[in-house]
DNA sequence: CGTTATGTTTCACT
DNA sequence: CAGTGAAACATAAC
C-alpha cells in the first residue's frame, strides 16, 4: 500500500504509539529484511526509545535515544501495528520490538520487499542515497532543475525518488490524469505549462490524499483511482480507461482526456 | 499453473 | 560519471 500518503498516515500513527517507550527485545523471523546484522539493531535500540520520526518520500526515519536513527521501508506491502500482547501478533510482522510496557510494534511485510536499515543523520541518508526533497516540500523550480537532461516517458521521472521523493505507481497514474497528460508523454518535449500543470497535480493528489488518510473511497470523484482498473470509465469523457506498461509498471489512463502529444 | 501486485536495487549498455 | 531500460528480488492471492 504504501506511497506518500500512506507513510504519512503510518508517521502519524507510530508518533501516537511507539515513542518514549524503552524497547526491551528485537525479533527477527527474516534477516534479509535487515540491511545491517541485527547485532547491529539490538546495540542501538535495546534500553532505548523512540524520540521522533521524520519522513522522506516513502523513507520513514525514527531517532532514538541513541546516536543512530533507524531508517525504515515498506516496500509495497508493509504497514506498522502496534499491539499488546504476543497473541495479537500479525501474521506477516516479520519484525517485532518489544516495549517494557508489555506492547509490541509489528512490521508486516507480506511480500518482504520492506527493510531496515541505520544511519547517522536523515541529511547523510538523503545524499547517500541521493532522495530528492519530500514531494510535498518540493518546489517547482527544483523540480525543473531535476528533470534537465532527462529524456524518458514522464510517468517514469515523476515515478524517480531522485525528482519526486514519494510519488509511485497508483499517484504517478493519478497525478498525470488530472493534468492531463499523456504517461508517454517524454520530459524533454513538455513546455513548462505543461510541467506546471503536472507539478500542481502532484501536489493536489497528496495534499487530497493526506487530508483523507489515504482512504481512497474518500478520495473526490475526479481522482482516477476509484477507475483505476479493467473496465473503469473516464470520469470526464466516458471513454474506457486503457491499461498499458511504462517503465515496467500498469499504468491507467484515459486516452480521451490524456490526449498523445502529436 | 500462470499472472499480477501501491517498490527498490542491480547491472549492462550508451 | 550520468542516464536509461530491463531484470531481479520474495511472496501471496486470484
Amino acid at each position: 500500500m504504501p506511497e506518500l500518503p500512506e507513510v504519512e498516515n503510518y508517521k502519524r500513527y507510530i508518533d501516537q504509539t511507539c515513542l518514549k517507550q524503552k524497547i526491551i527485545e528485537m525479533d527477527c523471523r527474516d534477516d534479509r529484511l535487515l540491511k545491517q546484522p541485527k547485532s547491529d539493531f539490538e546495540d542501538v535500540l535495546i534500553n532505548e526509545e523512540f524520540t521522533q520520526t521524520e519522513r522522506i518520500g516513502k523513507y520513514l526515519f525514527v531517532k532514538t535515544t541513541s546516536e543512530k536513527v533507524l531508517v525504515l521501508h515498506f516496500g509495497m506491502t508493509g504497514r506498522p501495528h502496534y499491539y499488546s500482547c504476543e497473541d495479537n501478533r500479525p501474521k506477516y510482522a516479520h519484525i517485532q520490538l518489544s516495549f517494557d510496557n508489555g506492547y509490541h510494534f509489528g512490521f508486516e511485510n507480506k511480500r518482504k520487499f520492506g527493510w531496515w536499515n541505520l544511519t547517522d543523520s536523515v541529511d547523510i541518508f538523503k545524499k547517500e542515497n541521493n532522495l530528492s526533497d519530500d514531494a510535498r516540500e518540493l518546489n517547482f523550480e527544483d523540480f525543473k532543475t531535476s528533470l534537465s537532461s532527462r529524456s524518458t516517458d514522464i510517468k517514469k521521472i515523476i515515478m524517480d525518488q531522485s525528482v519526486c521523493a514519494g510519488v509511485g505507481n497508483w499517484m504517478a497514474d493519478d497525478i498525470l490524469y488530472q493534468a492531463r497528460i499523456h504517461p508517454e508523454h517524454k520530459v524533454e518535449d513538455m513546455s513548462d505549462t505543461e510541467l506546471k500543470a503536472v507539478f500542481d497535480a502532484m501536489k493536489n493528489v497528496i495534499e487530497v490524499a493526506i487530508d483523507k488518510e489515504a482512504h481512497y473511497a474518500d478520495f473526490p470523484d475526479y481522482f482516477l483511482i476509484h477507475n483505476r482498473k479493467d473496465g473503469g470509465v473516464c470520469h470526464h469523457s466516458g471513454c474506457d480507461i486503457e491499461k498499458i506498461k511504462v517503465g515496467g509498471r500498469t499504468t491507467y489512463f484515459s486516452p480521451e482526456w490524456q490526449k498523445k502529444p502529436h
